[in-house]
DNA sequence: AGAGCGGTTGGAGCA
DNA sequence: GTGCTCCAACCGCTC
């Protein structure tokens, strides 16, 4: 047993859970005094766009995060300002010696906490780092791609799997473990450092919807032990034949869990093993496994891929001559484009805070190559605001499928706003529910009501351009229009420079295998050859 | 080294 | 409900 002389802070970030957290356990190892800390980083507040259900369920979260300590004698502390500042304040005030996180890989919190390194070395505090946001090392998997970022599924899987399954998940740590270790905790913590109300957050409460999906761990591990008792379920699991217009979710929804890492996704994955143990069950890319390696493939490539969440600078993401069109966006945001299926999948965005993955296609599909020529960036800041489950990695990467700028090319494949959602809602109650103005539409025309004769709206109860907007594009016509834009930008990249990619993905290995060389040495050099 | 293969989830029409 | 073909032909990866 070691000794507890250590004055620990745990800095949580993402990782807002006790269970598989190797970096808290580290913490809880040897401190004689241990500080859970979370920082609320002015940065996310007026840079990254966060809408009121997502900072419902980071309250939420922290709040059960806090309770969680709280039976293991512990308190969270929750301090505002930039993180680097504040945790040299507290390592001072504390006479902190050592400080432990989660390792986090997206490009502000590397660089966030290269200068929290810096501030922490200048200090003579120790810093521990842990790898559990992620099923692995990402930069394992791209250095075994050949120091590329791998860009297809398929590549991106034949190297994870050569390092393995991925190492079991932690348990949480117990009282017993923290023997010996205090947190001091002054009458005026709920006021210094109590989790934030709604009220503190400025959070517009009109802006609100129900509360579908409450936050944290707790939530976390009942939502996803509740599926995993659905064994016929989860083994005949395929992502594609899941409903994008259910009333009710078709498919997990641990995703938002995942993203703030109240859910490891080891602990998903080595639960999901348990499942489908001696048991036929579907495969990767389509079954529930495949969705948490989607997730490991995303976040690998947004690892050390420069601009991933842009188009220009972006070596992967194929440059396509978007234009600005504020009226069409608007209407794509608000949910009046005039096609009752994208218009009610983005109401239900705004309210609930998360819609299926497949209704994410449609109305990505229709706001970029498939009907309004915007750039998908354009639709990333929106789905950064009100997804509860926006995670950078992902979000970059879907957009740049859907949009066919990177990772998917048939850019010939175009949803229909129309037909699409009719496969699985003929009736259209999806449409009904979240556009009460289309509720008496017939079956026949509430996909497309401005088919209607005027006889049936006025029956309705709903004029089409008056109580419902007409269609503010003719899909039929901008489609074929499209298809050709696309054809052209993918001619254009390819003869005016069809190496710019490859090149400014072997820059980018190179560097980040240099950087990481003291690391591999271990390996070997890497070797250009394949076969000898 | 360039042809062939496969690619989570398109749509329409037809058997 | 399922499975084929056509549409026109993309890309990355493999051998």
């Amino acid at each position: 047993m070691s000794q507890r002389c250590q004055r620990v802070i745990h800095w949580f970030r993402k990782g807002l859970r006790l269970h598989d957290n190797p970096a808290l356990i580290e913490a809880c190892k040897d401190a004689s005094e241990l500080y859970p800390v979370f920082v609320l980083d002015p940065w996310f507040v007026t840079n990254a766009n966060v809408g009121a259900n997502r900072w419902r369920f980071l309250a939420q979260t922290l709040d059960d995060l806090d309770k969680k300590l709280q039976l293991l004698n512990l308190r969270l502390f929750v301090v505002r300002g930039n993180p680097e500042t504040e945790l040299e304040k507290l390592c001072k005030k504390w006479k902190i010696t050592k400080l432990t996180y989660e390792v986090d890989t997206e490009p502000y919190a590397v660089a966030r906490d290269e200068r929290v390194g810096v501030t922490m070395d200048n200090l003579g505090v120790s810093v521990t780092t842990s790898i559990s946001h992620t099923l692995y090392d990402v930069h394992r998997i791209v250095k075994i791609n050949g120091g590329k970022a791998p860009l297809t599924y398929q590549s991106f899987q034949t190297a994870a799997s050569r390092l393995g399954p991925p190492e079991q998940a932690l348990s949480s740590p117990t009282v017993q473990d923290l023997q010996g270790c205090r947190t001091p905790i002054s009458d005026t913590h709920n006021k210094e450092f109590g989790v934030p109300t709604l009220e503190d957050l400025g959070v517009c409460m009109t802006d609100l919807g129900p509360n579908l999906y409450p936050g944290g761990e707790t939530e976390a591990l009942e939502r996803m032990e509740r599926h995993l008792k659905k064994v016929n379920w989860i083994c005949s699991f395929e992502k594609p034949k899941t409903e994008p217009n259910s009333l009710l979710p078709s498919t997990t929804v641990l995703s938002p869990y995942l993203k703030f890492g109240c859910l490891s996704s080891r602990l998903f994955y080595h639960k999901l093993v348990n499942v489908y143990k001696g048991k036929k069950h579907s495969q990767p890319p389509v079954s529930l496994m495949g969705q948490v390696l989607w997730r490991e493939f995303y976040y690998t490539v947004a690892a050390v891929t420069p601009n991933f969440d842009k188009m220009k600078g972006n070596p992967v993401c194929k440059q396509i001559p978007w234009q600005e069109n504020m009226d069409y966006l608007n209407a794509w945001k608000e949910g009046r484009t005039g096609y009752p299926f994208i218009d009610a999948v983005m109401i239900q965005l705004r309210r609930e805070g998360w819609i299926h993955h497949l209704a994410r296609h449609a109305v990505a599909c229709f706001l970029t190559r498939g009907d309004l020529w915007i750039s998908w960036e354009e639709g990333q800041k929106e789905f950064e605001k009100l997804l509860l489950d926006a995670d950078w990695s992902l979000n970059a990467g879907n957009w740049m499928w859907l949009s066919a700028s990177a990772f998917f090319h048939q850019y010939f494949r175009v949803y229909s706003p129309v037909a699409f959602g009719k496969k699985t809602d003929p009736n259209g109650d999806f449409i009904r529910n979240y556009i009460p103005a289309l509720k008496k539409f017939p079956a026949k025309y509430i996909f497309e009501p401005w088919k209607a004769p005027t006889t049936m709206q006025q029956t309705a109860g709903c004029i089409i351009g008056k109580d419902y907007p007409k269609p503010i594009v003719d899909h039929d016509i901008v489609r074929q229009q499209n298809i050709q834009k696309m054809a052209a930008a993918y001619a254009k990249s390819k003869s005016s420079n069809p190496d710019t990619n490859k090149d400014n993905i072997k820059d980018l290995s190179s560097k980040s295998s240099k950087k990481r060389q003291p690391d591999d040495a271990d390996n070997g050099p890497l070797k250009k050859k394949k076969k000898s």
